[in-house]
DNA sequence: CATATGAATCGAGGAAATACGATACGATGA
DNA sequence: TCATCGTATCGTATTTCCTCGATTCATATG
């Protein structure tokens, strides 16, 4: 007989009893546009690193650079899945790679990287 | 007729041919294995991160602390879609909660989430 | 040019994440 | 205590992501 959960004039109606001024304050919440760009590009580098396979090859380009056959190892996983996440981490930017001969050689990009790495390590550390 | 792209033995056939001594190599290479613990709690972070809503929501919280109907406003979505990735951002460590009467307030829970984000959008930056 | 090899791409099936209505919960106040 | 309201959870339909065999591409070598 109610208003469904679906309806956004439910926050509206909300913010109504909350505030005096609710009107500004909707505003400025509705305001709250990161740009398009801004967030899709931080949104592919954070998807590429929420991979459990991904971190790992990650974890090993720390150590050097590998070619495709190397992280085929590290995985221990079929060729086209790994080539599948290599793509994934290049296209986000986090890594780079170099064709020498046959050989397909990763790198991670930037020192940015491990910063990454580093920080999200320790946030979940203390939850 | 031949092996099938599913071995992993190709990689160390093609490793062996790469390497004098492939075997110290291959050693290596298999004892890159991050603990379990480090790698899942950073994926835990980073699929947290990784998504257009949640990312908005960390953007409107760095400007203030705020309320559950709040954020509705902000994402224009229903209170529990809203209230689902509330819940991912508190599980990853990402923000923390109080409660005030029947309100929720939610805020960025460490400065290190403000580096993380900015780390991203620099990298995405130069791909 | 034919063959071998490391890597990239494609496509289909399965697995995981997401959206959201319905409902339950907890605090407030009449 | 009953109604209201902000929030949390549940169930499920939908969407997205992942896996991996098959195929194609590119380079090297006989």
């Amino acid at each position: 007989m109610s208003k469904t959960d679906s309806s956004p004039d439910e926050a509206y109606s909300a913010l109504e009893r909350l505030y005096d001024d609710p009107e500004e304050r909707i505003a400025t919440l509705q305001d709250i546009r990161p740009s398009e760009q801004d967030v899709t590009g931080q949104e592919t580098v954070f998807k590429a690193l929420g991979n459990e396979d991904r971190l790992r090859v990650l974890s090993a380009l720390r150590e050097s650079e590998c070619c495709g056959c190397e992280l085929q190892i590290v995985l221990d996983a079929p060729q086209s899945t790994v080539a599948t996440h290599l793509r994934k981490l290049k296209e986000a930017g986090l890594v780079k790679s170099r064709k020498k001969g046959k050989w397909s050689y990763y790198r991670i990009a930037d020192t940015a990287v491990f910063e990454l790495l580093d920080l999200a390590h320790a946030i979940q550390e203390d939850v």
